[in-house]
Parts: structure tokens; sequence; C-alpha cells
RNA sequence: GGGCGGUUAGCUCAGCGGGAGAGCGUCUCGUUUACACCGAGAGGGUCGGCGGUUCAAAUCCGUCACCGCCCA
């Protein structure tokens, strides 16, 4: 077992094997839960609830992952972080998922009556809950649970009714007759927002409508939708229109019914459209009922809700639904010789975005939101900086949308969600009260007596109560002692983190609601992260089988390593491409982090060895260095997360561990871990660049650095996800020391591409002459001999004031030549042409240089320090150039 | 039609006024016990085209081309 007290990490990493124990350690802790007593900064962020419809995809992953790095770092910051857990009710789609498997029996909701479906929705939603809050926590989400809210509960539902009875009250909720976006599967109406355009193929059939009193002369009208003539109240040209002029105000007999229709001139019609008149259908099409208005026109509503046709048609066509009426209709004009042709036509065609029909414009009686009086206290606080968004582009489209608001429809018919608080009297007179008793009491002091009320069938648009959520979790409206303080202190949030796509739904509206209900904006930031797509870039659906589920990916290369390759692939404003070799990749640097940890578990650097250590008062280059980077790597997550780059923070991070860490700071400390004296700063120095990159690391890996810090002993001061991270300490950096490894790492880098190229074997050990070394140089290579010649595989390493031998590589570093004698083992012409290269591309730069140097107007307007820097590059280049030059000189004598 | 974004190494993408970068892939070499899910080294780019601004442009402006997305 790996928490085996005594026993030795593993030799692999197996990730399956630490996460339920991590997430089962932060339960026991309370470690997410907020702690609202403690006096310091609070961060808040309410999740975008998830839809109880069942299972989390990828984008939930990304989404999450992104949230949970936000509070997890901000915890450790030592603020007071609330991550509000919870769901969405989500009426048509979670009515759809439980009516779908209602149907596998062989049932409809009707079989069952309103009631009992709604009973057996909440089952499902019961079922679907439980198997969410599994997924977030094997995703590693730090929610505070014991104050999980769904969008149902009883104090959310009563946020909803006083919402809506203040609105009501304050004219902004209102009931209205207009052509809705109407699904005729589902049999409800739905929002601009739920309809997606998408192009088809179709037809442009054209029809001749004979003149009533004068029956040889017709007029043609292209339409896309046949059946819909039967429906046809006039036909529209435009009043310029020459070639109709004179038939303006006459009527024209459309085929198949024995209704005269009347010609009438409108800007609608387009000249250069077809025929240059078009059918109008009042009922049916958005235009068209406006032309409606304008002519004082028939609306005749000819389906139903199911979108066939009623008895307003002739008697043939009812009862057909809208594809076979096409056929049927087409048929009977062509029969009657009114058909003049039929064109191909490619056009959009409204779908609903949940049933996947085409959507019918249709005349009902619904429930509308003035949107338009609380979108501008919302567009103002954007405007005004009072929330922010990241990117900072999207304001745009949130100002684009905001700026046009239609008024909202918000309600549904459907029987999942919340019911509309509206009853109505004998005569239709309506009671819009917070409860029953309410509204009777109003409709008795309406009628003079108590009357028989019947509710609204009703319930309300999802994201009407998804609009409340930043407050509604929170407690409010209630009057309980201990919620109010909760909203005092919680709202408004910190930051939302939401993609693109949901701009419109979650974050226009509860930037509306949270202004008009709460007088301040629901949070301060808004960030928005791209779709999760598949490597291609197609966007990931079950249809096109290239769909990646989340909680397959953690079985298969780990939590930890899924959440750092989504954060490290979320760069703002774009979408994510998610690649198998990507995921491996950071499943490759969970292993690295882990062995990383085993060595220095090997070596005894664990918590033991970091008694009364002070990383300022550590002595050896090496060291110091290794401090300075752990300080800088800080810095680097601060400053990402600061601006939500989270695959800054990534990066940044995984060049530390892996290239600072791992490749040099482990290599270069194995020999001094060897030794008797000075091992012991080292070690305890190892222990603590440990302890960094676990604090480092946690918001991002947590499961992986948790379990770490456990078994190398750091937990005898709590948890890892409690931990404090380090105040940012720049003393702790040290130039010097920084100068000197780096110097050491072009050395050692240097001895091996020589080596590499020169194709000495890997076993021989070289000589590695510095001749010109000053005294700097001369101290470090007296400190740093160990290292050198272990990691560039020397035999010797040492200054020489001599001339160099002549069978020797050479490269320059710094004031001094290196030379490794090669007398025998060398290729002299292999040598020959890697020096004449190496000068070639000095010369080449060096010219770039010199040109820059030689303008005039560069020296006078470049700014100082930028004309210093090229100045002093030119005489790094160029006395390198002349010391190559010199042993490529010998070397050819 | 309007708006937004993109075009940089074979692939995926950073960088957004002063020396072209990362990860993955490719090639060569390597088991010196943290790690072969590894190590060492290398190769690879007129930064979409054209024009302009500037001492200086992948980076700013204009324009064209192509590719996405959103709204009509």
């Amino acid at each position: 077992m790996i928490l085996e007290d005594s026993a030795m990490l593993e030799k692999t990493y197996r990730p399956e094997a630490v996460e339920s124990e991590a997430y089962r350690l932060w339960d026991q802790e309370g470690a997410f839960a907020a702690t609202p007593d403690h006096d310091v900064e609070r961060f808040v962020i309410v999740i975008p609830p998830p839809n109880v419809t069942g299972k989390l995809h990828i984008g939930h992953a990304l989404n999450n992952t992104m949230q949970d790095v936000l509070i997890r770092y901000h915890r450790m910051k030592g603020e007071d972080a609330l991550w509000m857990p919870g769901m969405d009710h989500a009426g048509i789609a979670t009515q759809m998922v439980v009516e779908r498997s209602l149907y596998k029996e062989g049932k409809s909701r009707y079989d069952l009556g309103r009631e009992a479906f709604v009973e057996r929705v909440w089952d499902w939603t019961r079922q679907s809950g439980e198997a969410i809050r599994g997924q977030l926590r094997a995703l590693g989400a730090g929610l505070d649970w014991a104050r999980e809210r769904f969008t149902l509960d009883d104090g959310l539902s009563e946020a909803v009714r006083t919402v809506f009875v203040k609105l009501y009250k304050e004219k902004l909720i209102y009931k209205d007759k207009r052509l809705v976006n109407w699904d005729p599967k589902l049999c409800t109406a739905i929002s601009d927002l739920e309809v997606q355009q998408r192009e088809t193929g179709g037809s442009l059939w054209h029809f001749r409508y004979p003149l009533e009193d004068e029956p040889d002369r017709y007029v043609v009208v292209a339409t896309t939708r046949p059946e819909t003539m039967l429906g046809d109240t006039a036909v529209a040209v435009h009043p310029e229109d020459l070639r109709y002029r004179d038939l303006i105000g006459r009527k024209v007999l459309p085929p198949l019914m024995e209704r005269a229709i009347p010609l009438v001139a409108d800007d609608y019609a387009d000249p250069k459209t077809g025929s240059g008149a078009v059918k109008i259908t009042p009922a049916h099409d958005f235009n068209d009922f406006e032309v409606g208005l304008r002519h004082d026109l028939p609306i005749i509503n000819i389906f139903d809700e199911t979108a066939q046709l009623n008895d307003r048609v002739p008697e043939a066509y009812r009862g057909l639904d809208r594809f076979a009426a096409r056929k049927r209709v087409v048929a009977d004009i062509e029969a009657l010789g009114l058909l003049e042709k039929i064109e191909p036509h490619r056009h959009m065609v409204p779908h609903g975005d949940r049933s996947g029909v085409p959507i019918e414009p249709f005349l009902t009686e619904q429930w509308y939101l003035d949107a338009e009086i609380l979108a501008k206290p919302a567009i103002a606080a954007v405007e005004e900086g009072r929330t922010a968004f990241h990117p900072k582009q999207w304001e745009n489209t949130y100002f684009e949308w905001m700026r046009n608001i239609q008024p909202w429809c918000i309600s549904r018919q459907l029987w999942w969600g919340h019911r509309i608080p509206a009853w109505y009297g004998p005569d239709g007179a309506c009671f819009v009260e917070m409860t029953e008793a309410e509204a009777q009491a109003a409709a008795k002091a309406h009628y003079g007596e108590a009357a028989v009320l019947t509710r609204d069938p009703d319930v309300l648009d999802t994201w009407f109560s998804s609009a409340l959520w930043p407050f509604s979790t929170l407690g409010w409206p209630s009057e309980d002692p201990g919620t109010p303080a909760d909203l005092e202190r919680y709202y408004p949030g910190s930051v939302l983190v939401t993609g693109f796509d949901i701009i419109f739904f979650w974050v226009a509206r509860m930037m509306m609601f949270g202004l008009r209900f709460m007088g301040e904006v629901p949070f301060r930031d808004v960030v928005i992260h791209g779709l999760v797509r598949d490597r291609h870039g197609k966007k990931m659906s079950k249809s096109s089988g290239n769909a990646m589920d989340p909680m397959q990916l953690i079985r298969q290369y780990g939590c930890d390593a899924m959440r750092f390759t989504l954060l490290a692939l979320a760069v703002p404003g774009r979408d994510v491409k998610l690649a198998p070799a990507r995921l491996e990749g950071y499943r490759n640097f969970a292993t690295k982090i882990w062995n990383a940890a085993r060595f220095a578990e090997m070596n005894r650097a664990t918590q033991v060895a970091l008694t009364d250590f002070d990383p300022a008062k550590v002595e050896s280059p090496v060291n110091r260095w290794i401090v300075g980077k752990a300080v800088e790597a800080h810095q680097a997550l601060a400053r990402a997360l600061a601006d939500y780059r989270f695959d800054e923070a990534a990066h940044n991070a995984f060049h530390f561990v892996w290239h600072c860490l791992c490749d040099w700071y482990i290599e270069l400390a194995k020999p001094l871990l060897a030794e008797e004296a000075g091992a012991s700063e080292t070690r305890a120095t190892l222990a603590w660049s440990l302890e960094q990159t676990l604090l480092l690391l946690h918001p991002m890996m947590p499961s992986l650095t948790e379990i770490l810090w456990q078994q190398l002993g750091f937990a005898s001061a709590g948890s890892l996800v409690s931990q404090r991270l380090p105040d940012d300490d720049s003393t702790l950096k040290d130039a010097a020391a920084d100068a000197e490894i780096e110097w050491l790492i072009r050395l050692i880098g240097e001895v091996r591409t020589l080596r590499s190229e020169m194709k000495v074997p890997p076993g021989a050990q070289l000589e590695l002459l510095l001749s010109d070394a000053g005294e700097a140089t001369r101290r470090r290579i007296a400190a740093q001999q160990e290292p050198v010649r272990r990691l560039a595989r020397l035999a010797r390493f040492e200054a020489v004031d001599r001339a160099l031998p002549k069978g020797a590589a050479i490269f320059v570093i710094g004031e001094a030549t290196a030379a490794i004698p090669l007398a025998g083992v060398i290729d002299l012409a292999a040598e020959r042409s890697r020096l004449k290269k190496e000068v070639g591309k000095l010369e080449q730069e060096l010219g770039k240089l010199e040109r820059k140097l030689g303008n005039a107007d560069f020296l006078a307007k470049a700014p100082e320090e930028v004309v210093e820097e090229n100045r002093e590059r030119l005489a790094d280049m160029s006395g390198r150039k002349a010391r190559l030059s010199d042993a490529l000189a010998r070397l050819s004598a």
C-alpha cells in the first residue's frame, strides 16, 4: 500500500491508487469547507451548475479543473475560499431523458400523468446527481459539498417565485400572444437561443395564384414551405415593382382553397427574389406576421401543437403532418397545372437544439420578460469594468447581444421545472402570488367572494432560475438567521468560469438579475474558455464517434495528467484540441514527479531533513540556484493565475520541475549527496525543493502531490491541500549563484555537443582544458570539479596557462577558450568543418549587428539600453569568432 | 450581409515592436541504480501573400487570400 508509513514509494506511479485515497483524506479533514469565521480575504466561485442529465463531458472537465485550480490556489494563499457546488434541473433536457426512457417501456408522460411523471424525474435526478458528484470527485474537484444546492430546492424555488412575482407586479413580466419558436416534437415554446439554424437542401416551389376576377392571369409566388400556403392571407409585392403596380388591391385565388386573398404592397417583398411576389402566411412566419400586422391581415393558424394540419384547412389535408402535407399540396397544385417550376434551393432551416426537429413559428400565448430594462445596468456594469471578461474581446459578444436583446419568452410547456405562480379565475382573471393561498386572497379581493382558481400549467425556462444562481445559492431571499450572513459575505462572487457558448445563457442573465435584485454584479471576473475538440479540431459528438469521456481518460492517464493536459492546452480565446499524445506526455510528467520524489526519499531528503532549514542560509551555489528557481517558479505561477493564464501556469511549472529540478538540480546534487561534507545542506535543499514543487503543483495536480506530501512526511504540519504558499521573497534569488550554474550548464552542454558531433565513444573519459580563464572562472573550475566531470564524462577538468594543444576540439565559454585534446581520436576534417560552420554563423550574426550599430538613426533613436545590449553582443561575438578562427587556423596549419 | 478569431518548425500551439520558442514527432547515441512513461545530442521555420509606418516589424496599420466560430 502506498500510504504505509514505513514503505518506500512504489517503483511506478499508479494514479488510480492515489486519487481516491487523496480525496478521502480531504473529505475526512473537511478541507473544502469555506471558513466564514476567518477574518481574511474571500475568494468565491459559484459553480455553473451542470445539468442533471447524467454525465459530465470533457468540457465540464476543463471548466471544473480551471475552477478547482483557482479555488485551491486562493485557499493556499490563505484566503477563505468558497466553491459552491450544485446542479441544474435543466427542464427540457432532463424531461427529454426521462421521456425517452419511458418511451422504451412503451409509455408516454401522459400515461403517467403529471404528478407521477414528475416523481419519476425526481428519481432520475437523485440517481443522476449522485453520478455527477462521483464524477466531480474523480476530477479532484474540491467543492464545499455541505453547501450543495439544486435549482429546484425549496429555497431556490422560493427565490424564483419571489422574482417572478416582483417583476410581474413591476410590469416587467407579462403575458402576450405572438409568434414563438415552437418545438412540435417537445410541444413547447423555446427561446431564440435554443434554435439552431441549419443549412438544408430544399426546393423553391413556384406556384401560380390566378387573379380572382381574371382567371387567365396569375401571379407567381415562390416558397420554400408549400404546405403553409393553406394559411396564406395575402400576396405581397414591392410598391415600386412596375410588374405588379396595377394589381395592388386586387385579389388572387390561391389553389386548393375557396378563399380569395388580397395583393398588398409592402417593402418586405424583394423584387429581385423569385418573381418579386411573395405569399404571406402571418401565422407561420415571423416576417409574414409583421406584414400581416401592417396590413391588418387575418392570421390563420393551420397547425396543431404537433404541427399536424388542423381543421382550418380543406378536409383532404386535415390530420396530415407538415411533411406529408407538403407533398400533397405540391402534387395537387401540379395536378391543377398551377405549378410553374421547382428549383433546388439551399437555405437555413431553424431546428430545435434539443429535439433536432424543424421549429415552427407558432402563435401562442406565453409569458415574457421585458429584458431590455434589465439589460441596461448589466451593460453599464461591464462598460464601467465592475465585471471584466477574460479575454476581453468577449465583452463585444456580450454587448452585442445585450444591446439588441429581445423580450424573453420565459414560459415552457413542460412538466419538469418551476411552475409559474399564476392562478386564473373563472373569467380568466390572472393572480400572480407567492402561494395559492395568497392568490385565493387576491381573488377574493377581486371578485368580492372566494373563487375557484386554476393554476397556470406551464413552467419557467430553466435559465430563469440559473439567472438567480449566484445569490439564490447563498440563501436569498430567506429570512433565516444564518443565511443573510452568507449572502453578505460571499456575494458578489470573485469569478465565473464558463465557455463562450454560455455567455448569453448564464453570464448575461446572471448579470441582469444580480444587478436587479442584489444591486451589485454577481462576479468580478468572467473567465471564458473554449470548447474541447478532438485532435483534428472537430467538435466532439456521440454521432461522429470522437467523443472523449473524461472518466475514461482518468482511468487511462490519471486525473492529474488529464487536468494538467487540459490546463496546458487552455490558451485563452482558442478551442482546446485534445490529442492522446498530449495526455501521454503529461502522464509521463506525473511519473517524472513521482520518480523525483522517489529519488529524494532514497536520499533521505524528506521532511526529516528540513529541521531548522532556512533557504536563505544555504551556501553552495547549486543549492542557492535551485532555491532561486523555486522562488521564480512561484512568482510565475502567481503571475499566470492572476491573468487566468492556465496554460502559462502549467508550462512554467512543467519547465521548473522537469528542466530545472530534474535535469539539472538532481543531477548536480548527486555528487554532493555522495560526499561526506556538504551532503546535509544538499539533502535539506533537495527536500525543500521538493516541498516547494508539491506546493507549486498542487492546484493543478492535487492527488499526486497530496499523496507525495503525505508519503515524504511533510504532513506532520497538515495536509498539502490546506498549506500556505510561501510568501514571495525575491531576496532568496542570488545572481552570482545563477551566473555560476548557468555557466556550468553551458559548459557541460558544450562538451556534450562536442562529444556527440565528434562521435566520441560514450565511455571515453576526456580532458577539458580552459585557457585564459579569469579568477572567477578558476574558482568555479575548482568548485565544480565533481559535477562537471560526472555530467560531461571527463577524466580531467582544469585551467591551463600554456598554449592549448594542437589536435583539440575547441569552444569558447565566457572569456575562456576550452579545449578537449582528441589526438588520435579526433577527425581533424570534421572538427575543421564544425569550426567553419560555427565561424560562419557568427559572421552572419556579426554582419547584422555591425550594420545595425553602423546606422546613425539607430544610435540616435533607439533607447540607450538597446544600443548598449547590441554593443555587448557584438563584443562578445567578435571575441568568440576571433578565438574560434584562431583555433581553425592552427588546425589547418 | 454584420461581428469576432485564426494562418509561426512535420503536428498542436505560445510569443504580439529590439537576439525565432515549447510540447509531441523525426534522426543519432546511450541501461553511469530516481525515472526507457528515461537520459544526451542534432536537424527542422523568406513567422499566409503584398504594401505601409518605424532606426528596428512574426509583433503596429492597410489590403488580399484561405480556415473557423457567432449573429442576421
